[in-house]
DNA sequence: TTGTATGCGTTATCAT
DNA sequence: ATGATAACGCATACAA
């Protein structure tokens, strides 16, 4: 055992706590305790293990091998079912990953980004390859099998946010119908009969355009038919047209489709997120009306719309990083070996300045 | 036996591949080399191994074990500065962050995200703790000190996007002098004079309003410092005012600012991003002001504006997604063992309908 | 408070 | 094409 410093830099072999622990030395045990502070360590002893540790340029024990130990990697698997660039222009998406990042920290993990992936390249990441304690599903909408399939597999700890993976996986969910139909009571007290709604997208294919009876039949997406079917209760026969998804631009279009023939013009718009709802009070400021007097726009989501300064959106409130951080807690109970439970969040109804009777 | 409430609730153990192996009556590293694929295994052999692990409930390699194994665990941090929500909502990270999850996911890497902790907490997940196989830092700000330590007292490849972290660490890099000073000089060729300029961020305080010598004294955040310095290679004395953040209502807010004052009021603005060239467009329009005939604005990026349909912006184009697919790629290379080069990326100039002569 | 002994579950040799 | 063996680097139960 004649491994002198100078070989140990020579070498390209790094440093163990072994190592540290024989320059120290202590025994392998105590050195492990120095660093993980699971032990109290007597000063000096301390002291001499970090001075060994300084002097073979020891940087701490090597996570791999600690996560093989422990059983465990400190990182928590964030699936998601789109392209990163998409699913990060949704606020609430974002919110909701702030939420739970916030959570996972005070647990001492970290979110590694995953998407659903089709399988195309059999070298890309998966939760089946990936040292991960615990999975969240973002936006499952039943599309996800092969994650949920190796989750099972793996028998990991699983929480679904805004979808729905089957009843024994527990998820995060919303009141969805019920503030849709709040919203629409609020439009009818205001006296509003003919009223236009402008859906996220129905499934997949994120098709544009007015929503017929065939295509309601191909709706996949749960969030978008609670919500419709909240507006519904109030407005039965609401003319439906759906967005390709949450962005300005896309209210824009659904407005101008919804706002272009005079005659039939709604009185009040409802949109399924507040930033379709801040493009169709563009399309509508593009048409010249005014915002609420000539026509009447609700949201939903209630996030900051970044330039829509000036009005106050009308919407169902949700929360959204409270979402986001609820996963990251259930995550965390499950870890420590409870049961998961499935969490029901509220909306709340916010009546703003682009509403306003007929 | 003491009867834990762990020992209760597992019956077994999970299998392991060396169960498999027995059951299927084949030695582990045949077993092993049947999920890796990595050398020839007859067939019939390879369905006896996958059947014994569907028996036995297997379900693949622990990634942990095969962590260490290997040492590799296919996971690359990716340090912010900020927030989530902070840095999603800027557009050019959103698409640098595209770029790079694809080419690590092309390498076989996921992304883990991790924040440029201030040590709150001792449990926080932290490039020091995660099994990461190399460092990202995204908008590194001289403030990533801790990471930076971390990452080179473990030897870890690291690459920098935006930002400096010392001349041994390769960086993705930008032209924004150049690029800020061919806008400048755009304007000044439409006649231009009396321009305004709207920057990003001085430094991490993110103090807005006008930019005085003192406060530029304060400047660290060298993409504000590159721009700016570019617009002055051609307008030297034009009034600088400085925002909170790359958003649309902190454009509105500066716009205002620069605006305000009909006698003193520039004749175009330069914003340091498209998201605050649109906050002063706005601004503008709310003054009654028209773009581009009564104010000419240019921004810089190149993004796609949510919300801003009717204009395009004159701005200069940078590579975002590429710069982010440079840098998983120079990560590439340095897990092959090949130094890490620096890569200097280019703006493309546009001249878009936000810009006329005087 | 410190040391001893064991395995966590794999996979890379190398031999057969 | 398959098998035996030896690490990979660490953290813990338990003993001292």
């Amino acid at each position: 055992m004649s491994t002198s410093p100078e070989q140990d830099r020579e070498t390209h072999r790094r440093a163990t706590i072994a190592d540290v622990a024989r320059t120290a030395g202590v025994s392998p045990s105590t050195a492990s305790v120095v660093f993980s502070g699971k032990a109290p360590v007597a000063d000096a002893t301390r002291d001499r293990v970090l001075a060994a540790a300084a002097e073979l340029g020891y940087a701490g024990p090597d996570p791999r091998a600690a996560s093989l130990r422990r059983g465990r990697s400190g990182i928590v698997a964030v699936v998601l079912e789109e392209h990163l660039r998409t699913a990060f222009r949704d606020p609430v998406k974002i919110a909701m990953m702030d939420g739970l990042t916030d959570a996972l920290a005070a647990l001492g993990a970290g979110v590694l980004l995953l998407r659903d992936e089709s399988e195309a390249t059999d070298d890309a990441p998966t939760i089946a390859t990936a040292p991960v304690d615990a999975v969240v599903l973002i936006g499952c909408s039943g599309r996800m099998r092969t994650a949920l399939d190796v989750v099972r597999a793996r028998a990991l700890p699983v929480v679904v946010i805004e979808g729905d993976a089957g009843d024994d996986v527990p998820r995060i969910e919303l009141d969805n119908r019920e503030a849709a139909a709040q919203i629409a009571r609020h439009l009818r007290g205001l006296g509003h009969e003919r009223v236009g709604i402008v859906t996220l997208p129905l499934s997949a294919d994120r098709t544009r355009g007015d929503v017929t009876a065939e295509r309601l039949a191909t709706l996949t997406v749960e969030v978008t038919g609670e919500r419709l079917a909240g507006t519904r209760e109030v407005f039965p026969d609401a003319r439906v047209v759906s967005a390709a998804g949450s962005f300005i631009d896309e209210g824009v279009i659904a407005g101008r489709t919804l706002l272009a023939d005079p005659a039939t013009r709604p009185t009040a718009v409802v949109a399924q997120s507040d930033l379709l709802a801040a493009g169709v009070i563009r399309a509508a400021e593009e048409l010249g009306l005014r915002v609420p007097e000539d026509l009447s726009v609700a949201g939903f989501d209630g996030i900051r719309v970044d330039g829509l300064a000036g009005h106050v959106l009308t919407t169902a409130v949700q929360p959204a990083e409270e979402k986001g951080r609820a996963a990251g807690e259930a995550v965390a109970r499950m870890l420590t070996g409870e049961r998961g439970a499935s969490i029901r969040f509220t909306c709340v109804f916010r009546e703003g300045t682009t509403t306003a009777s007929v």
